[in-house]
DNA sequence: CGTGATTACGGTTGACGTAATCATA
DNA sequence: TATGATTACGTCAACCGTAATCACG
């Protein structure tokens, strides 16, 4: 099971053609047949059904353990070049929409007042994406958001030893349009909206899946799938009636044509975090400790 | 980064010795040498001093990554090639000692009667250890027990696409020693016992560690470390005064000398889950589908 | 000095490319 | 028949062992 095996599988997995991931991945197809022969012979299974390419059962199931290995080699790779290269004066934050708060925005603006020089980038993303990019060091550091049991942490896929540090904690609150018949409550029960049509904004709001897990009910439906990372655009969709979305409260109150209705249970709560490599210096590790002593 | 370099650089680091790692990998001194140097050479940076022999600070960081990485490795193999056998009729279950309730001791008693030929060993484990056995399918079952929020699943380390389902919830209570001043109370807040002497029992109780992360302070100093997995030994030095424990509130109540007192906030509860790979067939997933159906 | 890590060197193995062959849409 | 996977084979590098060397206690 060399990593190099395995990456050419998930290769062809994903290409559905074994000369395609060879052009992908810089080998002759030859190479690239024999990896798999290699794999198959190893593991004693067959991997992967010809022409057309498609994984079998057994090859499904190692593709939901490629994914992750490779994943957390690259992020081990990464780690120790970053604690031997000199640190960057450049610093590349990844964030997820609704981490994207005043508060927060502030305390980078209070940053680099200090240290002006610092150049700085701000990119928006999904969640996965961007705690997989800080184990790979593609971003300097993380902000996530979620949502998750008051004081709890936020489930985060374990891609290696990354520091998580809470910043803030919200209210959850449902985004629904003024006219909506429970618009005027101040709380809900989250159960009590199971069978509403929800939009389905992984990226930005939270996702039903999480919705369902919590309530332990197959509800939350969706009416609508949004894809991309504009809250703005959610939010617009919402107030139109195309479905209810869960947000964090202050990011729905007072918009025109909207209700913010409190979540009152089950106990959650929105929350943000910083995510970045341990490490003690440099300025990822100054940026996530000026946040976290702001919003203490 | 070969696996096979990591595997022998975590070896190194452990044994404190070259020669020592080299006899128990089975090669010679200088193929672990060779390793070692491939791997420094390879990541630019040097992990070990030698004279005597121990990790620095990249090779330490290092050490962080290769062991989960490795533990994924196996974990991997093992469960293609339990994918590939043929199903056993032999199980194997571990389980951490407060997951071995009447309640699920007696669905297990009532599957062995309508599978009568079915060895089945039960191994009491601490819970990491049952995490990775499971993934490693050196168990073919897991009964994990730990602190949650309600609803909330456990926090397990991640080793792979394994299946964790709910069992029990059970509400957490504190042993007081029955002439504790605070013995004759219902109910207390956690905080109020974060200045009091505990048991750190890590493999038994709820870890310490886990109360300091969920109370948010560094108090429940630990005045005895209790190592193993035996539950009536904790009680009994609870009892004589040692320390308090935090345990399932129907594990302690009704023991003479203790008071159980429940805890009130914050809202945590006790919790057991079923853990085994998401095979859909096979003595695991039926037995682990019985304990589930019997409990809800 | 002696134990233990490193370096030198050789044999074997394994990995990849070229090219021929096979199989399937 | 054409596209694309497999097999055959040659070359080259990598790996590990033997043995000599080096270095620290």
């Amino acid at each position: 099971m060399d990593p190099h095996l395995l990456r050419t599988f998930v290769a062809v997995a994903r290409c559905g053609s074994f000369s395609e991931a060879a052009r992908e991945l810089g080998y002759t197809q030859s190479a690239v047949s024999q990896h798999i022969a290699a794999l198959e012979s190893d593991l004693g299974a067959v991997l992967l059904r010809r022409r057309p390419v498609s994984a079998t059962a057994v090859g499904t199931r190692l593709l939901e353990h490629a994914g992750p290995l490779l994943l957390r080699l690259d992020a081990a790779r990464a780690d120790i070049a970053r604690l031997t290269a000199a640190p960057a004066s450049r610093i590349v934050i990844g964030a997820s929409p609704l981490a994207m708060t005043p508060q927060l925005t502030g305390t980078l603006a209070d940053m680099r007042q200090t240290q002006p020089l610092l150049g700085v980038t701000v990119r928006v993303l999904g969640r996965e994406a961007i705690t997989h990019k800080v184990a790979t060091a593609a971003l300097d550091l993380g902000l996530v958001d979620g949502m998750a049991a008051p004081n709890d942490p936020l489930h985060l896929p374990d891609v290696g030893p990354l520091t998580a540090l809470a910043v803030t904690e919200q209210p959850l609150a449902v985004a629904l349009p003024a006219q909506h018949p429970l618009a005027g409550r101040t709380s809900l029960r989250l159960t009590d909206l199971a069978d509403a049509r929800w939009i389905d904004a992984p990226d930005t709001a939270i996702p039903l899946a999480q919705l369902r897990t919590a309530g332990g009910t197959d509800g939350y439906r969706a009416s609508l799938r949004y894809e991309g990372t504009d809250v703005r655009g959610l939010v617009v969709l919402s107030a139109t009636g195309h479905g209810l979305a869960l947000l964090p409260q202050p990011t729905i109150d007072g918009i025109p044509g909207i209700s913010a209705v409190l979540i009152s249970a089950p106990r959650l709560i929105h929350r943000t975090e910083v995510l970045h490599s341990n490490a003690v210096d440099g300025p990822p590790a100054l940026l996530a400790a000026a946040l976290l002593a702001a919003t203490q």
